[in-house]
DNA sequence: GCATATAGTTCAGATTGAAAACTAATTGAT
DNA sequence: ATCAATTAGTTTTCAATCTGAACTATATGC
């Protein structure tokens, strides 16, 4: 349908197609037959098994393997036994002497943890820590020193860290490593200092937005693996999102789409902090439903605890101060299935905590507003809690190792 | 951010990478960079040039262009002069004597189009013709014959069509040739023969939707070439759209994406056909328009000559009727781009006709509700006019053909 | 103990682009 | 007119890489 992206060629584009590009080529789809192969449990993968899979030959997947495991991203892990008669194969994994470290800044805590190539998080470690308003430099020292524990941990562990992701609560420029606005924290226009972070690992810290980190965490980690394509709706202080498309994060023309909270549900609705009004954060925001459920002020963790309390005493204020966010929800939710022919909707962030009050009125909504669009076993909500932005930042680190393996071998 | 398209290399994806598709990668950069000289005027690119551009050598580049001359895409055109001294470079362009067809059967007309490789519409034919409730082989076979006409001309003139893509105003599945449902034919699951159009035509004829060959016709011939993201509404019978995405029409995971019609603009809005209610199409589609202004029944062309003598004769109904329409169009447009962060609104289809009248109202709309979003130069009305999903429907097939040449080379 | 089957390696052959040397054609200075 | 300088395009040699076929290695089962 279109030409083949960056096909000029031009200054500052990747380089032209040559004969080493094939290789770089059936490196990345080895490791992704390895990738692949781990989710199918009980499935262990040989070199002709590799062979059979990607296409290749057995004599040049012995010479990918070789390679990838000489830079350390592929190991054997034994004979591979199935009964059946002839030479056994060497079963073949994805190191899990090598990891990628997850990282958040959140309102109320920072928090990282450490990945294996493999895709199990190995160690998660989250500090309480009142953000709103810090400076950044001494947020980010109080992550490098969580950071460079867990850097300590992984290397007594014998793990080699090669890269990382950041997830922060704002609009973020991740070439430059610039958080564009993070309204929560406060912060506008600061230029981060990632490589403090990891100074060791090649391929260094990206920074992320939060909420699409928390829709990459439930597509590779969640839901995702059922669902393809689907709304990720995260509610924090505002209402963000993410949007899913054949299993990739649709991130927009400047990576930065996904922006829900500020889809107009309601053209006579009260003004929002954006200068527009009738947004859906006005209805689902965490402020719009703690003040119409009558919550009294406070943090936003007591506030929400006490809203869980209320819903589950039946207090009619709470649930119907839910069941009004889940309706706008719902309209913003069809429309956007409707202009994006989506199937599924996912709620993530404070609207975990009110699974059972709201998804009933989403799923109402939706059914009115969009029959027969996203049936209602199709609205789900997110089961990886807090964890979410975290596993998405690393996840996104490790996509970009096993995409780009050659960075690491000898040949660089 | 995510793994290479495709890289496991399973069963029915794309041969694994050998040596040869180095060349075939090589080829279509030549041919892309050959397709955007042509938008630079007088610049002759000779194969230093290409060269030069591809990043590729000049003896790599002068066996492609062989291959390419070989296979008739690509002739050479003269000497390329520049004053300077040392031996002239031999232009090169798109062979003009390749074409493809763009087709496109709508329910007052259908039509069809010759344009060459450079991007020339060579002949353009439009045929009235009352396909509403018509049988889809009667309507293929007044097709196949207004196509067999152009085949013919472009014979006589030297020209070979290598394919063809024929729009359709409703929901398609362009892989089986399918149209699932176009309510203003009153068609519904019908496969149409596609092979009937262009039986020689080794790249075939392809099925798509109108809306989206118009968003894609105004991307390549339009405003596209000022306008990278933008949402392109169509108004016809329905409400269309086409979400262009980074310069790439943005399809949806099943290829049905842009249904702008039934965004919810007004919660408490009247049904709609679809089964939900407040679908901007209850505002801004044909017939809302005319029985808002008062138009009195009759066929499409005629209630729309007749709305724009009202709006110049400044009859206040007809005024208020399409302000409103543009009102909630601005609103639609306004959750659209806030939610993929586009910052352009292009209109089309009828829209067209009312564009001194209309345009205000979506950008008073767009200001109020996403204030700094889409700046008031950047919502523009489509030129095109008829001939844009013509346009798109031939030029995403031509550029089938330039992503694919070496289907047509002779090592095949 | 041997036939059979499967895993993995080695080696020759083909394709391809890079690099450099070479031929071709034009300008401009002498 | 002649020739150096300059740019276009081709030819040649070389290295990288995959394929395919032959070969080695190691199991099972009769």
């Amino acid at each position: 349908m279109s030409l083949e992206k960056n096909a000029d060629g031009g200054p500052g584009r990747p380089a032209p197609g040559r004969v080493e590009d094939v290789r770089r080529g059936n490196l990345v789809r080895v490791l992704a037959s390895l990738a692949k192969a781990r989710s199918d449990p009980d499935m262990h993968p040989t070199r002709a098994d590799l062979a059979a899979r990607t296409g290749l030959t057995k004599a040049s997947v012995s010479s990918l393997v070789a390679e990838l495991v000489d830079a350390g991203l592929v190991a054997e892990s034994g004979a591979a036994r199935d009964g059946e008669r002839g030479r056994p194969g060497v079963a073949l994994e994805l190191s899990n002497r090598r990891g990628v470290v997850g990282m958040e800044i959140n309102v109320d805590y920072i928090s990282a943890g450490l990945l294996d190539l493999g895709g199990t998080l190995r160690i998660h470690r989250t500090l309480e820590s009142s953000n709103r308003g810090e400076s950044p430099e001494s947020v980010m020292t109080l992550l490098a020193g969580l950071v460079s524990d867990i850097a300590a941990e992984a290397s007594a562990a014998g793990i080699v860290i090669l890269g990382g992701g950041l997830a922060v609560p704002g609009l973020v420029d991740a070439t430059s490593g610039t958080v564009d606005s993070a309204p929560n924290l406060h912060w506008r226009g600061v230029a981060l200092e990632l490589g403090r972070l990891l100074p060791a690992a090649p391929f260094g810290t990206v920074l992320h937005n939060e909420a699409n980190c928390a829709a990459l965490g439930e597509l590779w980690y969640g839901h995702g693996l059922d669902f393809h394509d689907y709304l990720f709706v995260s509610g924090e202080v505002g209402v963000g999102g993410g949007l899913v498309i054949g299993s990739e994060l649709f991130a927009g023309p400047r990576g930065q789409a996904g922006e829900v909270g500020h889809m107009v549900v309601e053209p006579s609705g009260p003004d929002c902090s954006c200068g527009g009004h009738g947004c859906l954060e006005t209805f689902a925001g965490q402020e719009a439903i703690f003040s119409e459920a009558g919550i009294p002020p406070g943090t936003a963790s007591v506030r929400l605890a006490g809203l869980r309390e209320q819903l589950a005493s039946g207090d009619s204020a709470a649930i119907s101060a839910v069941a009004r966010a889940g309706h706008y929800l719902g309209i913003a939710a069809a429309s956007t299935a409707r202009l994006m022919n989506l199937s599924a909707v996912v709620l993530g962030g404070h609207f975990t905590q009110m699974g059972p009050w709201i998804t009933p009125a989403v799923v109402r909504s939706l059914a009115d507003y969009s029959p027969g669009v996203v049936s209602p076993d199709r609205v789900a909500v997110s089961e990886l809690g807090q964890s979410a932005a975290l596993l998405g930042a690393a996840g996104s680190s490790l996509r970009s190792v096993l995409a780009a393996p050659f960075s690491l071998t000898p040949a660089g």
